[in-house]
DNA sequence: TATGAATGAGGATTCATTCAT
DNA sequence: GATGAATGAATCCTCATTCAT
């Protein structure tokens, strides 16, 4: 029979919550990293899980909702963690700045996780819910969270007079370039470009000029040459 | 997916050069950027270049051979008009690094051929050799132009003491996450994250903090927790 | 990929005209009626019509719509033929009973296409849709047929008065009887009841009572018994 | 559909007949005939009669044997009920007509029993020994009481000279036909030919003209076309 | 050159059946 | 006796690729 034949049945699909998921998860986020979402065949994930075919769909009721719950709980749940630490921070925004990129790198950056993020961009157009959810539980709390900590910084004067958006995804911008280079080429191109690979001194780096580019007082080398003139 | 198997036979194929070759590779560029490798249908590439789908076959050989046209032709002049630009260039660098990025904006950041970094992400595990070409071809001369700046600006003493490989990187980051938003989530979700869609402007903000942060000068805020300093 | 991935694609499917539907729909028709449809493979109906799988996707877009095609082409189009016949009659309403008896045995009951009644009453629970097709496409308009030929002869008086509904659905009866003897238990068992297997004697017999219980004249022996006495 | 192909071992299994089947059967013969034989999941079966779906194996070796008891004991008793009616009669052979139709709509055409000679029609071919069964279980015995009623009826001087055989079929065409009605069209489409819904008027119409039919005296309408005469 | 009908291997999904508990 | 998690064969459907015209 087939899926046609199926109608008036009532949608005999929930999820089950006691037992085997973590590891099926985990086999389909190292796949779908590997091979993008079109290109992972689900016998490929129960082989990597150690079960059956059949066995996948007693957990997910397509291939769709095992990617999403791979997405789910591959990034909204250490964003939450993360959301806790900045929460009640009372230091220096330097300093939480510096805490949110180590502990991206820590919990995101260094792992198969970082890997999503490749395939979301992959898939984004042709799963337009998914990029939605994606958008709306992983991209805005984490631009939002971003946001309020440069906010902090210009509201204490730590910071000079910046849009508090544009800011935050410049300070994100080099999350994505390692991911994309740790799951992508990287992969393809080993001992090629060792700077793009240690993620963890690059954003070192990263936040350094940040900062230094936030601080209150010293204009751009050669401003007078900005667009328009203004600083 | 497959990763091509099928035509295990002997490679009488060339590609042609006369004629049609640059209406398929634009239109297989669109759908391509548009769906993905694997999400691509050479019917539908077919039918927006306007031609049957055996047509195809006259020019290349197969999908992927179609796909590494798109991604090579998809670059060389793009790229070669960015780096007129910066080879007889006489100023401060600072200027030099503003109009690197903004032709990047006007050349591909603003145009379709900003779908291939999206794409060549997305791929780079499947297709390692077209992955190589496209280290070898663009990110490597990119970076080597970029980090040739950061060095004459460092050298000229514009810019503090930094490992150019590094901040050559830095420098390009925002492009990818700009081309992702362009031709990934931002073609699913109209209006949300507008700062992202203002690609223009956020360079600019980003050429700012850049250059700030080069400046010779001030110490970043905060300095005293730099790395080594408590995590 | 799956269907899942098809989103953003337009509906590419649209019947070709032109060539080979003749022959797919002949065989689906045998298979489809020999085996039940969700006991079809199209494997099989494909084998049958001496092509591939693939190509019945070339003129159907998918089992149910292979399906109503052999419906269509096996009920509708010989019941708009029938029906031509009946509105130009000008004899007695016996005759024309008896032709419409005799045409559907001819063109239907003794023709593979007497396989689909079986098919439908079996599918219909499963295929609401398809079920009001055949009802709306089918049953009603030779209900209807069946009407007017019934109102006609109570009209002139060749008839006692009756409800033409029920008397057409009556009429009908055994053509449903000797399609599911001819495409389920006789195929199943050869030489029991050959008075059953016999359709075009046993409609002739059917007729005959059929006509001489609504001659307007003697009363049912035994009458006395009807239910509440009215005749 | 592949009808049974799986349990090819010794067959170490015999039917229990203590506790459970009654409920099963009884579900499955819900299932059953709603939905048809591989329409029908076991998993809806075992929801169905509150037990596991390993439960059902314990008294059935498989699918096909679950199907054959649901029609085996769904027919058993109200076959015999009706059956019982007939035996002793001694009155107008009209009156016993009359007794037995409206008897089985009692009985069974207005219960859920009637689904399974549709059933029967939509399977037959896929089960020739379940037909062959069916056959002689139902049928030959149903037309056997129904012919020698018709021959009681010619021989008394009640009915004219008719072929009992055939008679017998036309009487029982009405059932087949309300029964496919009941259990298939009319589940899908609801209000629609509100005649056919009503099964006891319809019979009671068919039984009189039946009878009026057979009544030994006046011939048809327009008898000089009866067959021999010009088509 | 160009076409487009035909092919068939490949993959998602279903569900009867098994079996350890 | 019961259970229900696990299995994997079976089947629909897709689409890259071929080839006769």
């Amino acid at each position: 029979m087939t899926l046609q034949t199926r109608h008036n049945a009532e949608p005999r699909w929930q999820r089950r919550k006691n037992a085997r998921p973590a590891e099926l998860v985990s086999a389909a986020l190292q796949i779908f990293t590997e091979r993008g979402y079109a290109g992972t065949r689900l016998d490929d994930v129960a082989e990597q899980a150690g079960v059956s075919k059949g066995t996948l769909y007693l957990y997910y009721a397509n291939k769709e909702d095992l990617f999403k719950a791979v997405v789910r709980e591959g990034l909204v749940s250490p964003l939450m963690e993360v959301r806790g630490l900045i929460d009640q921070f009372e230091g220096a925004t330097a300093d939480l700045v510096r805490m949110l990129v180590r502990g991206w790198w820590e919990r995101i950056g260094s792992t198969g996780h970082a890997g999503i993020p490749k395939l979301m961009i992959a898939e984004a157009a042709n799963f337009p819910d998914l990029a939605r959810f994606y958008i709306e539980e992983v991209i805005l709390p984490g631009q939002a969270a971003m946001e309020r900590i440069i906010a902090r910084g210009v509201a204490r004067g730590e910071f000079r007079s910046v849009d508090p958006a544009q800011v935050a995804h410049l300070m994100a911008a080099p999350f994505l370039l390692i991911s994309a280079w740790r799951h992508g080429f990287g992969h393809a191109i080993k001992g090629e470009l060792p700077t793009l690979s240690d993620g963890a001194a690059l954003l070192e780096t990263h936040i350094e000029i940040l900062l230094r580019g936030l601080a209150p007082a010293s204009p751009a080398p050669g401003a007078a040459n900005a667009p328009g003139g203004r600083a």
